[in-house]
DNA sequence: CTGTTAGCGCCTTCAA
DNA sequence: TTGAAGGCGCTAACAG
């Protein structure tokens, strides 16, 4: 491979001409930067990063520790970071803390080792990586203290909440996957604020949750609202299970507008994080602060996005219509 | 942040004891050996990735392709090789070629400039990225010349249409989504050779496929054999709007076995890539031409699983049935 | 405007 | 068994 050293000697000058010539240091006469630049292409030259890094002591790449990289959200963030970082000529080295905040801390440290500049951390629910040696955005939920960027879970959840109201359903049905998560805890909240207060509210959570879906409608609810695409999809087919369907007898919601969420059948109402936002938020801050700029910018919130499709409707049938057993 | 000097000065040795006794180069003494490893980690020595990378014009660092981040697979084959590369110590730089060749041309580049040891790369559909500067893997379907390593589509194809066949399904739809990838069309070919050869086969694609499956359940088709879960989900939501059931009125079937797969109604019959097995075969291949082992192994192809959920049921009701439209 | 020199952290000769 | 020295490719400080 070419190097600097190559080109120097190629045009008889200093191979600190050429590093001035090529990083565009000024210092260096127009028509030498020309002579430079053409011999570096015909060389096919490209810096040595490891060179550079060595003496900049800066990798040029950032880490990115994902709780989990199953996470049906992973490959979207995975991808507007890498789109961003690349804008600004950074790479993402990945790590999967594999569902355990142990593992977290291990995947955080091998990324230190090989020397990232930064790093993006979306935590295990219910754990909070401490501070790092090296710049660090977290992606959470506003409630955390630590976090950097998020979506604002809450006021998806208050999207939600408000569409049922205005779609008239007085008894619903919160169902979450699991308390420990925060991000979950959020849009629970939200979805109450955004429901009117007068509203008969029963939060469910779990597999146990799914299971008293029927009774609760058999006892009148009329809309089920979930904090994930995936819980309404399950919550969907056990519905079908039951004989009970969507949004005739129950409108039902999900939360992320996954892909297969328009495979759906009805295609499901639900709300999206503007991930390509929060991915430059998060790439913007934290190059910042990797240059050292103090004014970091306050913890940012990235509005969600309803997506009405249609299995939401307005409630038709009185509340406490007992056909269904 | 502590460094190899640092280490020797403290203990008044030589920087060449320090690095012989930490890489464990042996020609030095086990007391040496012992004194160095305590000061390094009371020091919380890392080594340094650059200077290394640059003493030795490795990176320790392996790219990444995919061909859309946002492709289904790419979290658990990122999952895979992330831990399988960690095991070997190298870190797996990601690299997203947006759906269109050029940028996959480009995204192979931009992996290269950051001086990767290696490149994974799992082609975009049509596609076949040349030969690479670095020691390459290429994870796509047998028929592909260039292949190193891949689930056997063709072989999982078989494996549904044995299923089926097993089933007394006489009369089959096999939908596809894009018969420009070269993966489907593999898919479809298996399942073509695991149906009995009497078997009416009608082959359909895309969109307008979907639009043709209920006149084809009313001529009598009773099995519908999709190359992804993503489309057996669409044709099942179709299917309901139309009236149809499944498994009771059609057979269904997917591939990959996504998440949501379970979380469907019925529960999705379906096929399954080894994809620990395949990242295990991708990452050996690659560290064996990058150690510049000359006996490379021949291009692997991993197994199929089948995974008989509920989605699919042995004939029922006389083919020619004409109850349905 | 250009050249010389030094050194980032590491490893690998070669010499003691 | 250990030490000294050089150099990987690059950039920054200082000379010329």
């Amino acid at each position: 491979m070419a190097n600097i050293k190559q080109i120097a000697s190629d045009l008889g000058v200093s191979v600190a001409t050429v590093s001035n010539a090529l990083t565009g240091k000024g210092r260096v006469s127009a028509q030498m930067v020309e002579r430079v630049k053409a011999r570096a292409s015909e060389l096919g030259y490209r810096p040595s990063l490891a060179g550079r890094a060595l003496r900049s002591g800066q990798s040029g790449i950032l880490g990115l520790v994902m709780p989990d990289l199953t996470n049906p959200l992973f490959p979207r963030i995975a991808q507007h970071l890498s789109t961003v970082a690349d804008d600004r000529q950074m790479g993402i080295l990945i790590a999967d803390s594999r569902g355990n905040p142990k593992e977290q801390t291990q995947a955080i440290n091998r990324l230190l080792d090989r020397g990232v500049d930064g790093v993006v951390i979306v935590p295990q629910k219910g754990t909070a990586p401490g501070p790092q040696s090296v710049p660090t955005v977290i992606i959470n939920t506003a409630s955390d203290p630590d976090n950097s960027v998020c979506a604002d879970h809450a006021g998806g959840g208050r999207l939600i909440g408000e569409l049922i109201t205005s779609l008239r359903h007085h008894r619903v049905v919160i169902l979450g996957d699991d308390p420990v998560s925060e991000v979950q805890r959020d849009r629970v909240a939200g979805m109450r604020a955004g429901l009117a207060s007068a509203t008969d509210v029963q939060e469910l959570w779990g597999k146990e949750g799914i299971e008293a879906l029927a009774p609760a409608i058999a006892a009148g609810a009329t809309a089920i609202t979930t904090t994930s695409d995936l819980l309404a999809l399950r919550v969907q087919s056990h519905l079908t299970r039951c004989g009970i369907s969507v949004p005739e007898d129950v409108s039902l919601t999900g939360f992320d507008d996954l892909p297969f969420a328009t495979a759906m059948h009805p295609m499901l109402t639900t709300v999206a994080q503007d991930v390509g936002q929060i991915a430059d938020l998060a790439i913007d801050r934290l190059m910042r602060a990797i240059q050292g700029q103090p004014d970091l910018p306050a913890p940012a919130t990235v509005p969600m996005r309803l997506v009405t499709r249609y299995s939401t409707s307005t409630l038709r049938r009185p509340t406490n219509l007992e056909t269904i057993k």
